[in-house]
DNA sequence: CTGAAAGCGCTTACAG
DNA sequence: CTGAAAGCGCTTACAG
């Protein structure tokens, strides 16, 4: 039996249709066990709640308790891929498991974001985006209960610390290290693009590894993504005497090694690439593309350990938690190094 | 001024602050020109208003009106890429202008969209995945006020008519046949996947175009994604008399193109390859690779007046809608056909 | 073991 | 032009 056509059911309706009070009806439905109820009283709430197809009223529930079960996640639009899906799931699960439902945001402006915040009344907000402190300290007033992830930024404009992005830059140069080469290009994705934060953490993560490793530090080459206007480029670039270089991602680095062929080079012989991301695609090339790459782990108990710590007021190190959460980059070699 | 730590404001303090009735502050601040209030009253309420910092509590909101001002946007989790992110946003932005808030949910499981739906409320829930009748039923229920977008199928394991991917399958056969191709192989993902529905219906587009150009019903091949395995089985599916094949997407057309390069082959004169989705990397094969793709438009008034004509309590008839929607699927033009 | 009642924070008919 | 009060659907101290 559902619900009359236009009327939702209530926990009055239960309670009518059980014959006890409301207040039973929630014992009962809650599960409180400091509230002993008797195994019929229960049976029988438990019949009409299912005969009625009863459903609480969220919106109610939320209310009354302050905020809703909702773990919000934040994510940059620009994290895609399967990876990206994947790590979320894992996240989901863990949070999931936590008696919570998780709502994921891809956060495309902070308005937006806040907006979703008011709207939600979550009990948690967990930032895998980075969200200036402006809009940081507005989520709690807007109704958020905690908030876990990244920490908020100085301001809008400020770039986020990527560590983890640096990892990429810094196995990609190891990696190219060696094989022997010891002037090394960097190659970004030229004018403005969602992606450059990304490229340019993983950019200073090659900076950085090039000064440890006592190479001098890569020469950033600013590209656009197309093969003929790369080929033109690509003679000056190694005459300036690099014998490799890095693509911030796959794509570029596919770019490449088009550019490439259509000059009748060969890699890595007249210059090595690297990608990053380990994107399907890099092994239809010819030579299949050598990439650097962060592998998908789950992490689903350290998303809830993390909550867990939160909710219960600990002060924690977002860095630290992502740091332990995440394995380092690693390098699949194939033919283009 | 900011809330006292600990304690949200509500809209009895910014009654007390600006000394009025709670009502009048309500009347205020939602602007109702059915209640008119003195240019005084109106000023000082606005004032404390923006002095406390208050915020209306979405959930009493919602528990008054019946629902929240959330529209539920519901996409499939293999809807990815540029041209599905840039049809969301448009969705969103129609939505949006109408005065509600979207909320995007990627539907993994139906279990998991009613648990959205119930801790959601969401005035209206669009989908964009397709649903089981089964679950479709529950949705209102549920807490959803109105539900548009693709109808409900018969159960979990039906297939839904994506007939703008049959455009694509299509388009792919016209270009081909126009090339002079009279025998097609149509090239599909080995094994379960979830772009496998997308791939079939992509397919069901090329054997209906075959049909209706007196073209023999196309050879289906099931190959993974490996170059070594797909240049094992290439030589059979040529001396079988197919001259060109259709890829379900571009990645499948590039691991074929690299498997042709690894036999030594060159496309077109081997084998005419085509794929679909005019992804960025379809570019960097060599030769590049032709590809069939549906160009994405600003759909945000199709989306507004499709929420309206719901709301009105109007019949909509959602292939109708989303057939005047979406442009037809066009073919690029590449090296490889 | 069970229930009547308060109250979460709003909006809105209704009365002045 | 403004306000007191009811009520949305829950949960929970409190009283029996």
């Amino acid at each position: 039996m559902a619900a009359r056509a236009g009327k939702r059911i209530t926990i009055s309706d239960v309670a009518r249709h059980s014959g006890v009070s409301i207040a039973t009806v929630s014992y009962v439905l809650n599960d409180r066990q400091d509230k002993s109820t008797s195994p019929a009283t229960r049976a029988r709430v438990l019949a009409s709640a299912a005969d009625l197809g009863y459903v609480p009223n969220a919106a109610a529930v939320a209310l009354r308790r302050g905020h809703s079960k909702v773990v919000l996640v934040v994510v940059d639009p620009t994290y895609t891929g399967e990876v990206s899906a994947r790590t979320i799931e894992y996240i989901t699960n863990g949070v999931t498991n936590l008696g919570y439902t998780v709502l994921v945001h891809s956060k495309t402006s902070e308005a937006q974001l806040c907006d979703v915040v008011r709207v939600v009344q979550p009990f948690a907000v967990f930032l895998l985006a980075f969200v200036s402190a402006d809009a940081h300290a507005r989520l709690k007033p807007l109704g958020a209960r905690h908030i876990l992830g990244l920490d908020p930024l100085p301001d809008t404009e400020a770039e986020g610390d990527r560590f983890w992005e640096q990892g990429i830059g810094a196995a990609q140069v190891r990696h190219l290290e060696e094989r022997g080469h010891r002037r090394i290009g960097y190659v970004l994705l030229e004018g403005p693009s969602p992606r450059l934060p990304v490229a340019r953490s993983r950019l200073a993560g090659a900076v950085a590894e090039c000064a440890r490793r006592g190479l001098e530090t890569p020469v950033v080459l600013n590209l656009p993504l197309r093969r003929d206007a790369i080929a033109r480029e690509l003679p000056a670039i190694r005459d300036s005497g690099v014998t490799a270089v890095c693509a911030h991602e796959d794509r570029m680095g596919l770019a490449i090694l088009a550019a490439m062929t259509d000059l009748g080079w060969s890699a890595p012989v007249d210059l090595a690439v690297i990608g990053a991301d380990n994107s399907p695609e890099s092994l239809f090339a010819t030579p299949q593309l050598s990439t650097a790459w962060i592998p998908d782990t789950d992490n689903a108990d350290h998303a809830a350990q993390w909550l867990d710590a939160v909710v219960a007021g600990e002060q924690v190190d977002a860095a630290a938690r992502l740091r332990s959460a995440l394995p380092p980059a690693q390098v699949t070699h194939r033919q283009s190094t």
